[in-house]
DNA sequence: AGATTGACAGACA
DNA sequence: CTGTCTGCCAATC
């Protein structure tokens, strides 16, 4: 009711309410926005950003636990220390993992992946 | 004003 | 198991 906001907007909402020291994925800030299939409309409304500072988008990570390389506002490198500042647990980069979005640091969606 | 792209993710071959 | 394709909405060219 009276939320006739894009998508879009939803997106915001979401990912202003992950709480510090957990992180959320692309598909399930967009699941909480509508559909999961909106996960690409995710990243474009990050990507527009209105807000800078206000929305966490570091907290937004991909279904595997990385993020996104270059697109981050400071380097992925930068993003790792900010979410163990926060308290988010990390998994050290294993050599058998060819997911290496954060120079091999993924973030350990089985602990620290937001849940409502 | 129309076509294409876009920080993804899931389904299918 | 890997690779390819589609689906969704909005913004941009």
């Amino acid at each position: 009711m009276s939320t006739p906001e894009s998508f879009n907007e939803r997106v915001y909402e979401v990912v202003k309410r992950i709480p510090r020291g957990l992180v959320a994925t692309y598909g399930q800030v967009a699941a909480l926005a509508g559909n999961h299939r909106n996960a690409r409309f995710v990243g474009y409304a990050l990507h527009v950003n209105p807000e800078p500072g206000m929305i966490p988008c570091h907290r937004v990570v991909f279904r595997d636990g990385s993020l996104a390389p270059g697109f981050a506002f400071g380097g992925p490198e930068e993003q790792r220390v900010l979410l163990e500042g926060e308290g988010v647990a990390f998994t050290p980069p294993v050599k058998c993992q060819k997911n290496a979005g954060a120079e091999g640091w993924l973030v350990d969606l089985s602990r620290c992946q937001w849940q409502d």
